[in-house]
DNA sequence: TGTATATGTAACTTTTAAGTTACATATACA
DNA sequence: TGTATATGTAACTTAAAAGTTACATATACA
């Protein structure tokens, strides 16, 4: 079957999960690491990572039995492209006011 | 009080929402010319668009007894900045790896 | 002024998400 | 080989989100 598919935005609504990404900006971290900075169970933590790792936001490389969560930029390009599109949109709504203005001062 | 602050990724969380503002770069609506475009009742739309309201994400005009919605930058910035956080990284991350292979090649 | 239209809100139901505890499994190491 | 560590998963509970219907209010217009 094909994998369950995960809304990025969705993903990206948890707070805790948003901090997990943040934290991995610095370090790649085990599972148990990235839990310490958590006030939630373990496999509360699991959860999340699972979730992550299907939506493509994490890549994960097993170390013995430590497993290291490291950033993967699949699951940001939908968040990116998203926003790029409105960010076009304040762009040309700035272009056409400019017009709008220009011709006024004619 | 102060508003009851809204966190901007779960309100874009919900793809209705999302849809909503992507209608809203075409054109400004009213809010049932808006819930036409939707599978749903119109008073559900009317608590996304508060939502959205309250979030920044749209202004609304009053205009008789119909209320134009109108995308508003506000509501994205949060957004931009958090994704902004993440592409310096990727692109840190391209850097350094173009150090490592650089060092090598001499 | 009476009726239709545009909208907001309250009360309720249903679904989904997030957390917990308890247990299973696999690796590391004395 | 036995024990501690790192992790996954199942079953359950709780809380929050999203939807619905019913009703209230305000503007527009014949």
């Amino acid at each position: 079957m094909p994998t369950p598919m995960l809304d990025a935005f969705q993903v990206i609504a948890d707070p805790s999960r948003r901090q997990m990404l943040q934290l991995l900006t610095k370090d790649s971290l085990a599972i148990n690491a990235l839990a310490e900075n958590f006030d939630m169970s373990r496999p509360a933590v699991s959860k999340h990572i699972k979730i992550l790792y299907t939506a493509g936001f994490i890549s994960i490389q097993d170390i013995g039995r430590e497993r290291y969560c490291i950033l993967k930029q699949d699951g940001f390009k939908e968040l990116q492209c998203w926003i790029n599109n409105f960010d076009k949109f304040w762009v040309s709504k700035l272009k056409k006011l400019e017009t709008i203005l220009n011709n006024k001062a004619k």
